[in-house]
DNA sequence: GCTAAATCGGATGTCAATGTCCAATTTAAC
DNA sequence: GTTAAATTGGACATTGACATCCGATTTAGC
């Protein structure tokens, strides 16, 4: 299972291209070419950025899209909301009577993970994505088991290791 | 866009659902029919989560399945993790060569948010979602806004109600 | 042993996300 | 105005997740 779909990857990769090249717009080409990315398919994602008015595209000679607005404002979740937003529950999936409109304790904590998953989205900023030098550690050491292979790891910002088994 | 698979849904339903009738093991038929799910396809997860162990099979009449340990120790995470578990991202699908092997910021950050979300899963057990009366509240008051409607909602736990435009 | 109830496993069908192709339109440069 | 470069939009192809179907196998009860 995929954190984020493709069609979010392509478009945080496209923007995060466009902050490296403020000065000139780059065409669809550069951009598939920079970011490896399949080029049919990203000019649709980089339509869909265009309708929401995250980037400004040009026609013609000499055109292409570079990026509208300010890079220490724009989030993450603003380019997945405007190309693949999160889905909320609204209501519980299960029909059950005894629910009401309510979500059930189960749907209910799922919600709440969108939720914190767009808190998290929406603290990066698509400048702090250019410091390569820091990888951050925001979520300090835990513990992991897993049931398909069951063996304990330590995990460390993006860093895991097996401590026993 | 989905938090968690169908599959990974449909495990979590056919889960709890075991852990309400601790009793008797349950057919397909019957956990299909309990939790809303398609039949012949909520058996496919089954079958899943009993190879992995969480649920035991029990073949010829009377038999079913029943959950096979402790559901004050299972947690949402185990069952995802046997059905269709979150991906780690390893290497930079950039093939940037200034990175290395090394993530770079932008898939830095999606691995943390994956650790995050397991940490959340792992955090909660079978048991706790029995009790529909308390929903939890574990996030704050949240600000947000959206590209695609940019409208500020409030939220609360599972409610969301706009603020201004 | 026979039968009915149940899982197991393989084959197949469906559909939305992803990916590709191309003609129409816009635009800068000469 | 003509041309070349670029986006736009529609149509179509591919793929993997989801879903269905059915025969083989196991097992309790008579």
């Amino acid at each position: 299972m995929q954190l984020i779909s493709r069609t979010s990857e392509y478009a945080l990769r496209a923007v995060i291209w466009l902050v490296q090249e403020p000065a000139r717009s780059q065409t669809t080409r550069q951009i598939a070419t920079g970011t490896r990315t399949p080029p049919d398919y990203v000019s649709k994602v980089l339509q869909l950025l265009a309708k929401t008015g995250l980037v400004r595209s040009q026609r013609g000679l000499g055109g292409g899209f570079r990026l509208a607005g300010d890079p220490a404002q724009i989030t993450v979740l603003d380019v997945i909301n405007a190309v693949d937003p999160l889905e909320r529950l609204h209501t519980c999936p299960l029909g059950l009577k005894a629910h009401g409109k309510n979500l059930c304790p189960l749907h209910c904590g799922l919600n709440d993970t969108v939720i914190q998953m767009e808190a998290t989205f929406a603290k990066t900023k698509l400048a702090d994505l250019l410091n390569g030098d820091t990888p951050s550690i925001p979520l300090g050491i835990k513990l992991k088991t897993s049931r398909r292979s069951p063996v304990k790891t330590m995990t460390i910002g993006a860093i895991s290791m097996v401590v026993g088994l």
